[in-house]
DNA sequence: AATGAATGAGCGTTCATTCAT
DNA sequence: CATGAATGAACGCTCATTCAT
């Protein structure tokens, strides 16, 4: 192992550890020596790698954000609407599924008061928004959907699935059939905005 | 004034300070010097009324969950199951805007890493999901709705229903066309479950 | 005792305990904990009465300032300013050695790197020279010392009293005869700036 | 290059770039870190060679005062002890103007709490004494100055000229007229204990 | 010899909670 | 009941010093 993976180890660490720590507890009850606990090294190496907590939270979200956008590449290949609609849907469930952290930080976001969370889920759901606005925009105009707001019907699938998501995060042991939960969003928002 | 309305009255004043600091800066930024002197009562009085800042919270969360369950007693009188779906679409709307404590407290509680918000926020999803799973249910049993899982739908629906809540919450200056808004979710959601 | 004195018992205790320890290490030396532990007090109990240290710093000494102050005033009411300047020369060289913490932090501030500190020392050697240009002008126009620039001449005389005090100040027990010092100063500097 | 030079110039590099700190910012406020970054070594560096930062310091405050001490060689060779005494007091506010390092550092000193400041001033101070005092005493001899107390003559002149130092060193942009100060300070301290 | 990553004691400050009055 | 002064544990952060490479 050479210097530099050493010390991209503890750095990895550190933000894993952060990471795990804040979607358990909130980034405000997650402290400098838990994290570093954690990870094993000393207090005053945490001030090594990152400037102050600010630093790490916004790095953690960061990489969170990275691993999420990292999904609309593959979606954007897909040229269909509707079928790149559905795979909206079933790649959100499953990646929820899949990055926890990623999910609990999400929802504490929504919430949250301090400025870097708050700025952070605006990206996302701007994120979210522009794809969807996107793909309904392109369904109306290949004649698929009745026309309607886009802004709108962006909002209310983004909410349908983001309460999936929060069903799933929350009482993850009470989540079943993933595919029957997409078919059932897929089909139900169709039916609220095909053409007649 | 007898002694009880006195106590009374630094109870309430404290409740109330409380509930309006925690909606603006959260429960953990907001000091129990904060609501104190907001209340306009000493610090010591604090513990005289309740055992620690986490019952207070409670009391905050409980009575906002009263003041919210008394709509639905309302909604419940409508006789027809779609007039009671469109009605709490308008209501929920309509609470939201006027009721920005019970709101924002709504969201924290959704990412909260605290027990006791996180209780209340499933208690308030309860809420919420018992109302739809018996409308919708009263719908398909009358032959309105198509046959489907009622708990998914009344999933689907709270999720659309809530996004737009948020959207009125976070950026309240963007917000116009309540009425519009209720219409789309109102019809968008009825094209995809009526019966055929 | 009432609630005042208490109160005002800690801050005393406070101020001193801090006054002596800054004289005696330097503020940066010094730790709050030690304050509060001088002073018998805990450690919260420092922030009931000053914002921070530096406060604290600033309030000793803004009131060695005022003592030192005081003296002024009588060395005013004396009308002949060779007796005027006879008496600052021997207030000087009493007051420090009845003052050994402000004399300290007098030379701490001299040094010092910390803005409060220098605003400090500023104001006292603005003092000095204020009184000191005046009884030299005055001089001057009674025709008791000969022309010449009164700054140069203040400056000149506030550097041999203060090598005078720093004897003292640093060598404490070193030093005997003060009278004799005075007499010395005041001749000397006579025999430099006197009318022919 | 040789290794011993290599190490030399390193050393010399650390306690040049201490110097310039140390005399900005106080040692107290100086970091390790901040004097080898100064100097381009590495942190470990530092502890190769010198025991800690007191061993520096010391070392800084030792290379001043070598520096300080070659003055009086010259100003030694001058046989007439008035004109002597007039070179001393050019020289001092001449070569604080070139070394504000050791202008600073001697304020410092002046109220410094660390014992290796304080006898660092001492040294400094008692070669001022001897030096003052060898040049009165031989300017009694010679009956150019009357009978009196060379200590108590020779801490006068060094009050004087300390003082116009600090002057030049606090408020470097207000100063101008060196040659003023000096003729100044010359014929009053003269006027003071030239002989009748 | 030279490095710089790692350490951890120690600092100033906050705040929920207690308790004498 | 009511007060608010007092407490002290806990936090984020700094920096002189060590040590494996």
């Amino acid at each position: 192992m050479g210097i530099d993976e050493q010390k991209s180890a503890k750095r990895r660490g550190m933000i894993q550890a952060a990471t795990a720590l804040f979607a358990k507890k909130g980034h405000h009850r997650t402290t400098v020596d838990e994290i570093t606990k954690e990870a094993g090294v000393a207090k005053g190496t945490f001030y090594l790698y990152f400037r102050d907590k600010e630093e790490l939270l916004k790095l953690v979200m960061q990489e969170l954000l990275e691993k999420h956008k990292l999904a609309y590449e593959v979606l954007g290949a897909t040229p269909c609407p509707k079928e790149r609609l559905r795979q909206y849907i079933a790649w959100e469930l499953k990646f929820i599924a899949e990055n926890a952290d990623f999910a609990r930080l999400n929802l504490n976001a929504l919430g949250a008061v301090d400025k870097s969370l708050i700025e952070w889920y605006s990206m996302i759901q701007r994120e979210h928004m522009e794809f969807l606005e996107g793909v309904i925009e392109e369904g109306c105009a290949k004649g698929y959907f009745k026309e309607m707001d886009s802004t709108r019907a962006a909002r209310f699938l983004r909410g349908v699935v983001f309460m999936f998501q929060a069903g799933r995060i929350l009482k993850p042991q009470a989540q079943g059939d993933m595919e029957g939960d997409v078919d059932f969003i897929y089909s139900t928002f169709l039916g609220g905005v095909q053409a007649d």
